[in-house]
DNA sequence: GCAAACCAGTTTGTAATGCAAACTGGTTTG
DNA sequence: CAAACCAGTTTGCATTACAAACTGGTTTGC
């Protein structure tokens, strides 16, 4: 593969660069299910921006969202989907070569 | 030192964190001192872009820019000061924790 | 000698974000 | 049965990143 522009390396996916919903996926991957409310308490973001940021997520098809209820309170469970792991992998292996070339 | 929040870890410098800006230091970082046209090249920005980022980076005390003649031709010449290596070293570090705490 | 093309950038306009505050639809409590 | 609470969603606004248009000067063509 030829040498790659610097442009290349840093053309970075911008749903993953959003600090927000890097953390967001930070704690999906560890625990691949979780609820919107463990969620809010660990990344203490406010409960519209977890909102919007989700659906990001989901629009991208980073995370699905499973709507149920825990007894008659509803409840939201967010789940990383294949292609969103994928990404995330991709996004850091990125960023690795581009603190790499800061060096 | 306790340890830290996610929200803390994730908590990164946006001047730093967007790309084309981080693309800019990069290359200033191993240069140190760049005309504008060379950034243009380097980076594949627009030179619309290019101003406005390193507009941006001069305010935050990043880079230090001198304008000059190259004969009778205007040219501009970028530097990082020593809060821009400073700040840029710090965002590294920084990232580097992001994706260890994402393995 | 002056119009057209070029050079090195800057300014302006626009669409897309990220965030906070207000809202919604339902449930529990006094 | 009104007030408070819960689990989120929607709305409004200020900030942005980018592209396109502009500026002020220089060189080229005729």
């Amino acid at each position: 593969m030829a040498k790659q522009s610097l442009a290349q390396i840093f053309d970075l996916d911008r749903t993953l660069h959003e600090p927000a919903r890097l953390m967001i996926l930070c704690v999906l991957s560890a625990v691949d299910e979780v609820d919107f409310l463990y969620l809010l308490q660990e990344t203490e973001l406010t409960r519209g921006n977890l909102s919007s940021h989700l659906s990001k997520l989901e629009e991208a098809g980073m995370v699905a969202i499973r709507k149920s209820f825990q007894g008659r309170i509803p409840q939201t469970i967010i789940s990383m989907t294949k292609e969103g792991q994928l990404s995330l992998l991709a996004y850091r292996r990125q960023m690795q070569i581009i603190l790499k070339e800061m060096e």
